[in-house]
DNA sequence: AATATAACTTACCATTTGGTAAATCTGTCT
DNA sequence: AGACAGATTTACCAAATGGTAAGTTATATT
């Protein structure tokens, strides 16, 4: 077998391997960082887990902060990706409500080590991270307490506090990565199912329609 | 002035200071651990910040672990004191429940410190926790359970899946403290006031009760 | 006042930390 | 093949890390 066939382009290949490596050091600081936050991983770890040396790193990324910060945005990235469901449902209020609680909790359960990551730096007060967060979540975030406020307007659904209510869906939604291993051993198990996330998706959008529904009887 | 009264007791004086810098070693180091998690705090950084060397933390804890371990063993007696709101009240699910909400978030209000170490210890999936968690944490949270569960068997309110209902309670009260950074974003204000607090556990107290309770009409 | 003990400091130590500089290796292009 | 740039390793480094051991000061007890 030919291992480089001479039709694919022979500079891509080099800069793929690089940007597969590259990818590779960015998972596996991510996982590191979600789960012994920053200053409990050392460059030397990563490395070690990636298998190479920690000076490769050096050459991929400038400074352990560098690294750190681009695993945050890459985190963003993904979290906003998972958000905009309210918005692309402005019309209805049921469906936007159901969909974006769904995708929440999808994220949760696809992408635990980012809501983590994400998690650490919010606790930790956002120190490198406050300026990112302004400029792409609030908006984000903002629209879609307009979208609530719209819809209070129109009478088409009860006039809620739409800020606090998205923290309420935020954190319960986060809360099924961030605190997973507390949740487990609240239902006895070692690790949550599918079904622990559909029961959790049936309750939360259960309380949220009740909530914000204007009751038709 | 006599810098030392005789009537009191010479041997409790010594211990007193030594409680007393115990207490602010473990308050100061709780701040940190909250700030910056386990591996982001030095000992000497602990020990300038309470004004002594860090060699003197290790004459009061054995060792950083040790330190931390301490922190934590404390961080859950507050949190456990806060929680015994549900089955004190196991007569009156309204009542129950709103002052449980309540009291989760007054913890929040005023032991931010506490909430986030605790955070950031599950979040690390509680590697030096689990067992303390299972011991103390559990009981309180299946006896809660157990609670809402025997009210749905009076039939005097909705059969619920009250471990998630416990989950989404916890994340959205503990966010108000964990999360504080963000929320302020989201509500544009340098930090939370004590309306942001009651704004909250109306909406909570509102979307728990409307899930919860049958509705008489 | 003398002594024992508790509280704190100084001096050290091996290891690990993030980071730099230079040397080496490896594909790629002419 | 040889030059060249990209990729990786080797060799360091100063500072910080958690921790030990021995010394010094303050405080009780006799």
């Amino acid at each position: 077998m030919p291992k480089s066939p001479p039709s694919t382009p022979a500079k891509a290949r080099r800069s793929d391997t690089r940007e597969r490596l590259e990818q590779e050091i960015l998972e596996t600081a991510k996982r590191l960082f979600a789960n012994r936050g920053y200053g409990g991983v050392s460059l030397d770890h990563i490395a070690r887990e990636v298998g190479t040396a920690k000076q490769n790193l050096l050459y991929y990324f400038s400074s352990k902060e560098m690294l750190y910060r681009r695993v945050l945005h890459g985190v963003l990235d993904v979290w906003l990706s998972y958000m905009e469901a309210i918005t692309h449902h402005a019309d209805d209020p049921e469906m936007a409500l159901r969909k974006y609680i769904a995708g929440k909790l999808r994220f949760s359960r696809e992408h635990p080590y980012d809501s983590r990551v994400y998690a650490n730096e919010v606790i930790a007060g956002a120190p490198l991270f406050a300026q990112e967060i302004k400029d792409r979540v609030l908006p984000a975030l903002q629209a879609d307490i307009a979208v609530f406020n719209g819809w209070a307007d129109l009478g088409i659904c009860r006039r809620i506090d739409a800020a606090h209510l998205m923290v309420v869906l935020w954190a319960s939604t986060q809360a099924y990565a961030d605190f997973a291993s507390q949740i487990c051993l609240v239902l006895g198990k070692p690790e949550l199912e599918q079904k622990d996330f559909d029961a959790a998706e049936a309750l939360l959008v259960d309380m949220v329609l009740r909530t914000v529904l204007k009751k038709a009887g």
